[in-house]
DNA sequence: TCATCAGTTGCGCAAGTACGCAAGCACCGA
DNA sequence: TCGGTGCTTGCGTACTTGCGCAACTGATGA
């Protein structure tokens, strides 16, 4: 593992905070199953339409996922596979995490 | 990738958030080394201790790190080398993010 | 041109976070 | 038992973040 600089490890903290908020998440995973509007998603992650362009600002200058527009309609999807494999490895660290914590 | 509860989500992005500091993700380059004490890290990366300690404990409850203690001197280290894992792929996602952004 | 729809932005509030400093606690050597 | 070292905890402050609501912008269609 390479040390960074500061300036790089700032960049890397705004990724680990784009993946910091469950809601952030929800549309990772709702992402992961094709391209949705603003409006699809805020009705499927359960939240106003202002907030979710909020969280899909946040993800967008982390560099996850990337906007088209079409008519009036801006469509979101995954700017990189690889956000999927980071998204996934965190559950597994977690999930290995609660097997060693619970005794499970 | 297979839909989430929403407190499944919550320990996720507690995981993202434990990321989501520069300084952390310094500890964690720093613990990739090799196991550290309190002292030693606060040292590496720059900070006072009670400040490092809070860091330390925000990773610790993620499951990041582990913490071990030997005499009076208690050493840190990574929970789980997938964590490198996670972390290297952000790196990557960043670093592909920057070609795409500046045009390299 | 005008009303409407899709998204974004501004604002204010409540909650959370990083930090420095001081105090506390636990362990060790003398 | 006492002083010192190593770490954690408590407290106050400045800053950030998530959210709802209202206002605004830009494209669409009559």
């Amino acid at each position: 593992m390479a040390l960074s600089t500061e300036n790089e490890r700032q960049r890397f903290a705004a990724i680990g905070r784009a993946l910091g908020d469950p809601k952030r998440l929800c549309v990772l995973e709702t992402l992961a199953r094709g391209e949705r509007s603003v409006s699809e998603l805020s009705r499927e992650v359960g939240c106003q339409v202002p907030n979710m362009s909020q969280h899909l600002a946040v993800l967008r200058s982390a560099g996850l996922v990337d906007a088209r527009r079409d008519r009036s309609t801006v469509y979101y999807r995954l700017a990189d596979p690889r956000v999927l494999d980071a998204y996934r490895l965190i559950q597994t660290i977690a999930g290995s995490d609660r097997e060693r914590t619970s005794g499970t």
